[in-house]
DNA sequence: TATGAATGAGCATTCATTCAT
DNA sequence: AATGAATGAATGCTCATTCAT
């Protein structure tokens, strides 16, 4: 319940100086852990396979990470750092708001199709963290709907739609379906990432016009 | 209901008959297991946890059951059968093809939401079946994906759209989207099913409206 | 430790009335174990096993058997019975000593090999008594060694041999031969029941008269 | 030593460095492991009192072997490579036919006496193994067979004997009777293993001989 | 920094046995 | 006589984590 990196007392967790070296095996430590969380999924990956990988031993890791969860953690922040920087950008073009809308869209999926590993882990693997961790990435998703809310609204009131479909259906059908991206993009398959990306954002523009669509 | 349970087909151990009674136990069993699956994920979820909540001892589970990943595959069974009816019989229904779509969307949603916690066990836990089973359900989601690939396409065809994103993408989107509403959806939450339902049948149709909708 | 039949209270095992049916059911329960403690070891069959191939309950057995463990000993008293028998046979005879071990050797082997699934049994399992049940056997064992030990002296006094091996080796050697015949003999194979057992006597008869062979 | 043990090879965990600290732990493993199994054999033996014996926790057992099969093959790799040795031993000596199948008998007899908790073992419990295991060891059983049949059948020739009984026989009645020595015999018994060797030895010499006996 | 060894708690599963009906 | 259900204890095995060296 509580968090596993209060387990440490404070002077004990003096933050180790991150010489360069130091870095790179973080580094390293976590892009393998993405690989195996990947491949296997959070739950039933084991902190072994990922040693194994590194060819280090197991005990070994616990140099540079707190525990298992500590590993994930990590991944997400990485990943909530970048999304919000692509929101950011998004809001800062100084363009008509449907093509911000389309733009945001666009690059949003391209990100996903780019780092689909990282957004499988994202999607599928969030539920496994716990204590305030959770609450945390709770927190940040709820963030992110609000700003891709916000641009999915300007659009609408730019367009002066009449609106016939709640605009939040609307944030979260767009947001399940590129989650849904990992469920199915290969990156040795048929479509490249930019023609996916394409439609993608083709569809989600539309998905926002659609919110004034007669249901009859 | 098992189907890869051929392992002790030696001496056969004959299928019990099913009575009312066991019957009832069985049910019991499958509902208390969907309920902690739903809660934990099922890699993270034990059978300790399912016989806690029934008030037996853990090793009396399997009185009823094969093994855990047997349990899940019930589960995936009964969700399979539930859900091709859902198509069949939007499939037999004699109403224009963009009003047939209209109408599956809606009952699909509709079943997504009502039985939204097996929904979220087969979104989240399919990949946790191994060998045969995982190929059994493998099979199954490719076949949904056909019928549903053709319930759009018949909707294309009718609607004499003119193509500019590959219906194929219109599938995978709208998949996707429901396949995220046990992402957000809450049973004591704001908004009925039926709302959700009617919201996400019109996004739905739109979707595939929306596969001739220029890019720019 | 405390052998499983002195469980139940003395009243509470008033012997059932042995009718002809509920011999009938012992039997075949007993034939059956014999079948399945053969096929597998008394250690790795299970009692659901000898169930499933009467087509019975696992928990109906216990209305005519205590135990597993019983079962097996039920086994031995059987087997016991029968070999005492056919030493007295032996003994019976009027014949010089060595045609009496001849012909004690050749029914020995006729009957191991008749009885080949309860022979294997015998040799592999009585390990897996325990308390009385265990001294029991292997007193009954000693028992069987002094009867043989007996013919086979009174054949070596009979032939005024001048011993250059002890007596008892011979015994020990001619035992452990014998009860080897289980570990290799299938009742499909080449060699029949009688040819086998010529063969054999006629070494177990060259065993005993060896113990008066030169070491060089 | 590990034949088998290709479970986990899709990250081939790399093959532990054989120090000698770990050398001295794996020893004392199977030394227990042997005493154990010998006691109560291998089915009703359990690892945790493998582990409590040694006095480690049970799981700690894993970080030495892969499961308890594993050990038990481990035990039969060693007992195998000597065997054969013994075998070839014996072929290499040059003397008559009949001393190389005396000398050979009686180091036979000594090892497996020397080694009788192994032998007890591997007489047992061969058949508690499973899959590629069990066909390997069933494999070398073979071989044996071969190896051991060729010295007597080469016995048999020098000696230019007339035969009455299958030399087959022959060879399965003298296995028969050393695989039997675990029977009987006891470490702290009264005769010798050497005393014990040089009577079997004798007696196996007689029953090679003994194949041209008259049946009458 | 990293290793090697061990811990301890947990897990899915099996099975002989009991007993109310 | 037999059934059907449950018990309870054990089993082999896994794994995140710790820690002395």
């Amino acid at each position: 319940m509580t968090t596993a990196s209060s387990k440490k007392s404070e002077t004990a967790r003096r933050k180790k100086p991150e010489t360069a070296r130091r870095k790179k095996r973080r580094d390293e430590i976590y892009d393998v852990a993405i690989a195996v969380f990947n491949r296997k999924g959070y739950a039933t990956a084991s902190v072994q396979e990922i040693a194994d990988e590194i060819g280090v031993l197991k005990g070994s890791l616990y140099y540079y990470i707190d525990s298992k969860e500590d590993l994930l953690q990590g991944i997400f922040a990485q990943t909530d750092r970048e999304f919000l920087e692509l929101i950011d950008e998004a809001l800062a073009l100084e363009v008509p708001e449907l093509e911000r809308l389309r733009r945001f869209a666009r690059a949003w999926c391209l990100w996903y199709l780019e780092n689909i590993e990282r957004a499988r882990i994202y999607v599928n693997d969030w539920t496994h963290l716990t204590g305030e961790r959770l609450d945390q990435v709770a927190e940040m998703r709820k963030e992110y709907g609000r700003r891709v809310q916000d641009i999915i609204n300007r659009a609408i009131a730019e367009q002066g739609l009449e609106l016939t479909v709640d605009p939040d259906f609307a944030r979260l059908y767009v947001f399940s379906a590129v989650n849904g991206l990992p469920m199915w993009y290969r990156r040795e398959g048929a479509a490249s990432a930019e023609k996916i990306a394409d439609a993608y954002s083709t569809l989600i523009v539309g998905t926002v016009l659609c919110t004034s669509l007669e249901a009859e």
